[in-house]
DNA sequence: GCCGGTCCTTGACTTTAGTCATGGAACGCC
DNA sequence: GGCGTTCCATGACTAAAGTCAAGGACCGGC
């Protein structure tokens, strides 16, 4: 038995407090594997036979269209998993993949997945309840693009790092031309966007270094129209 | 035991199959009730006790700003259910509902619901699927939104409708003002797009009927970029 | 420490879509 | 059969964001 592979597993916070049995059934039919940076994991449209789980480094999930542009859904860290709608649907992936980072991570085969699923009633529920705090995300994603403007979006994004961070000292998490792509506009936009927030004292930006200076103000223009 | 609770439940799509014992215990905690066009359901943010389903009638669910602009994220017709999310959460609803037209309703509290799921992984892989596939709307309905100006999100919509019709002579389901928030636009540019398609001679419109003259041209835009 | 690349910013311009205002068509209601 | 209401279409205008082009900052490799 693989113990890398064991304690990566337990690593995944969608497998935490499986019983070891059922830790080592997945063990049997997970596979554990490196990427490069810049590596395409699969693409919108192929058919979908695997899961995903980040175990170390970053992944991003995005819809291109034809003339390049992308937008990015939603970007993985370690003990994250992604890709899981084609596992409940045995259809294609929805979106495509790519390692922002050197890598690894684990794939797990819909079939057998399904099966250890019929039996482990708790793991499931942790599905259901995984899928839903994505759909959640993506209700949220969906509202920010039709009902917000790009400053306000970027206001929004910034409180949740905020949050994430706990404390007004941020480290941007992606390149800039990443986080545009995932708030729906291109870099020159997010540019302008970010010296608006700047000018009117919001925010103080240094390279990928943010200091929130208004968290009050951010948050009114997260929630404001017009 | 209320029969027409019985026969309402099981023209559910998501408890079809469900063998008579369960639905039995479903039909115990489920509500039967009707509600008016126009009746609000939940809103946005509420505590989600319950998630529906719809056995006749039209239900909108969607968000709205502060300024009354709203995107349509679905709308549900008999046969569907809606409102999982908080279910499998505990949290609350992230976005409203709406009835659009009088309509009679299931309610099913989440309690037993995930005691009946615990019990019956058929049912829990079917939940999963459900979500799954609202999942890969809400991509789509991301990369449209994000990617795509309206008179292509427009071209995409007629081909979604005449796929679910089956043939060239369309009725729209819905007001071309929700149409248009469900394509994240208002009704004015929704009538420039319509204008638009008909004078490159894609398709005919008289009011609520719409006969789609070349698929192939409106694939063509759906699908392009620029 | 210089070179080459990537990433980011800025400016001028164009395009798209939203805003405001108006008028017309369809429908239900007395 | 008029009357009001709601919905839809159109025009003129404004605002937001994308495009194109150029240049600067930063980083890693040698």
């Amino acid at each position: 038995m693989d113990t890398n592979k064991l304690t990566a597993l337990g690593a995944i916070r969608l497998f935490e407090g499986l019983p070891a049995p059922q830790l080592n059934s997945l063990a049997e039919i997970a596979q554990l594997r490196g990427c490069k940076a810049g590596e395409t994991l699969f693409e919108s449209g192929q058919p979908g036979t695997h899961f995903f789980a980040v175990v170390t480094g970053k992944v991003r999930v995005f819809r291109a269209s034809l003339s390049g542009k992308e937008q990015i859904l939603s970007v993985f860290t370690a003990g994250e998993s992604f890709a899981e709608v084609p596992v409940f649907e045995g259809k294609t992936y929805p979106a495509s993949a790519q390692a922002l980072e050197d890598s690894q991570l684990l794939t797990i085969p819909r079939r057998g997945f399904v099966e250890l699923l019929r039996r482990e009633p708790e793991l499931a529920l942790g599905v259901m309840a995984l899928l839903s705090s994505r759909l959640r995300l993506f209700v949220g994603q969906i509202a920010q693009l039709s009902l917000k403007e790009v400053p306000e979006r970027l206001a929004g994004y910034l409180l949740l790092l905020r949050a994430a961070q706990g404390r007004d000292e941020l480290t941007l998490d992606l390149p800039k031309g990443q986080i545009a792509s995932y708030l729906g506009t291109i870099p020159e936009t997010l540019s302008r966007a970010i010296k608006k927030l700047t000018d009117q004292g919001l925010i103080e930006v240094a390279g990928s270094r943010v200091r929130v200076l208004d968290a009050e103000g951010l948050a009114a223009l997260a929630e404001a129209d017009r």
